[in-house]
DNA sequence: TCTGGGGTCCTAGGACCC
DNA sequence: TCTGGGGTCCTAGGACCC
């Protein structure tokens, strides 16, 4: 009985391709092998790329290292425990990026259509290139003269899938790692996937796999064997039809050449957890810097700045605030970096502190304030979000709710503002003894809440 | 010997607007 | 005076990927 059938799906279904002209690249070991080739010595050894510190964690390890048991993700405490011998190296990414780059451009040259996901992976669309052979012998060509070309100029190897979609592709790079070269023929997707266990699906992960566990589900075959229903309802909307169509082979995702970036972000893991609050504060001030500068490099600004720490118990909480208006103005990102972080209880010491921002907008639209700014001796040249903001009528309302500003509430007492928009305001109270305090929003207006100083005078904090 | 850093996407609840 | 539904924005957390 065809499962597909007893559970019709209210969405049509993604139609595959009808030849394998999607190519999936994986470089093998990829950082442990750029080291062997650029440390001669190294080659034949076990190599292992990580985080130095104390707290550090395995990036990748070379398949000698992997006959050890040292595996990605591992701490490096426990990967030199188990292969005290092997090379252990701190990232180099500028050397990586070189190599990649190199890698990319062979790729380039098969189709005008590629999507990398990192640096040592990537989709190509051959359908999208010219004058290729795309039944499965010429695409089988094709890989082979990638593979030789990448090897020839890098020295690397490259495990190489070819399927009819993005799924079908990875799996067989990664079926054939390291190394490999494998084609799966349109028709033919079910029957690869429907042996696997479940956890190669992307997008399943220890979580997922536990859910589907509890459902009796290990294997791709079980997942597609489930209605569509019983999908969702173990896993949810989303992600339960997502997968239920990926364990079909069912996959009609395209290529995508580019995209935006949607946040930035700095995050450092401590030797030793830190209590000491005007330490943390220069961190998240530094952290700060850091992040303006790679957004400036990138000619963006962002709305909504986010802190993040974990405990010493690896509890992870952040604590975001969004302005009216983007900025890339670090004064700015600071303040309320630091103000975020002091709505934290960090008296139990904390392993990782870090500062993102989202909401990421072109810098070249807050150029547009960029005259009315200038048209007032008075303001900072720099383009901020409240400089803009205040340069119309409008703005007057949200200078004064700028986030991170002290206010008082005639009920709830002191606290600062969340963030605001159009005649709403959200304050965040300072209640020692329900840290982190609560959330309450009110009308621009309301007579109970007022700012408590002029604005200009920066808060105490 | 505890568990990185840089991201993306999803969910859920509160609050707003219409 | 009470009730309401959809859409959107915001915050927080969780899962996942490389």
């Amino acid at each position: 009985m065809d499962p597909v059938r007893t559970s019709p799906s209210p969405v049509p279904l993604p139609r595959p391709r009808s030849r394998a002209t999607i190519l999936h690249a994986d470089l093998d070991a990829f950082y442990a092998s750029v080291e062997q080739i650029d440390k001669p010595s190294l080659r034949g050894k076990p190599v292992v790329v990580s985080g130095l510190g104390l707290r550090g964690v395995v990036a990748t390890a070379s398949y000698e290292a992997r006959e050890h048991g040292v595996r990605s993700a591992m701490s490096t405490m426990e990967a030199r425990g188990r292969c005290p011998n092997a090379a252990f190296l701190a990232p180099r990414f500028e050397a990586y990026r070189a190599a990649s780059l190199v890698v990319m451009e062979l790729l380039a040259e098969l189709s005008p259509l590629i999507e990398p996901l990192s640096l040592d992976e990537a989709y190509v669309d051959l359908a999208a290139g010219s004058h290729h052979d795309l039944s499965d012998d010429g695409v089988r060509a094709l890989a082979a003269d990638l593979k030789r070309s990448v090897h020839q100029r890098t020295g690397l190897t490259v495990s190489v899938g070819a399927g009819s979609s993005k799924l079908v592709a990875k799996i067989a790079s990664d079926l054939g790692k390291p190394d490999g070269l494998m084609v799966i023929s349109a028709g033919d997707e079910a029957a690869m996937l429907r042996p696997l266990a479940a956890v190669r699906l992307p997008g399943v992960g220890p979580a997922t796999a536990a859910k589907l566990r509890a459902i009796g589900v290990t294997t791709i075959a079980q997942l597609a064997d489930l209605s569509e229903a019983d999908a969702v309802t173990a896993l949810g909307k989303s992600q339960g039809r997502g997968l239920w169509l990926l364990a079909h082979g069912f996959d009609d995702r395209p290529l995508s050449l580019e995209r935006e970036s949607k946040s930035v972000s700095v995050e450092d893991t401590f030797d030793r957890d830190i209590a000491d609050v005007p330490r943390l504060m220069s961190i998240v001030e530094e952290m700060s810097r850091r992040v303006v500068e790679r957004l400036a490099a990138t000619r963006l600004s962002g709305r909504t700045i986010s802190v993040k720490v974990r405990l010493h118990d690896f509890t992870t909480l952040t604590r975001s605030a969004t302005l009216p208006a983007p900025t890339d103005d670090p004064r700015v990102v600071v303040r309320l970096a630091r103000q975020l972080l002091a709505e934290v209880d960090v008296s139990g010491g904390l392993r990782l502190v870090g500062v993102g921002v989202s909401g990421l907008a072109d810098w070249t639209q807050d150029d547009l304030f960029g005259e009315l700014i200038a048209a007032d001796p008075d303001d900072d040249p720099t383009p901020t979000a409240e400089a803009s903001l205040d340069a119309t009528p409008a703005g007057q309302a949200a200078r004064t709710w700028v986030p991170g500003r002290d206010v008082v509430h005639a009920t709830f007492g002191h606290g600062w503002v969340q963030g605001s928009g159009a005649g709403w305001v959200t304050v965040r109270f300072e209640t020692r003894d329900t840290p982190p305090g609560r959330v309450k929003s009110f009308r621009v207006g309301d007579p109970n809440l007022r700012p408590t100083a002029p604005y200009g005078a920066a808060p105490a904090r």
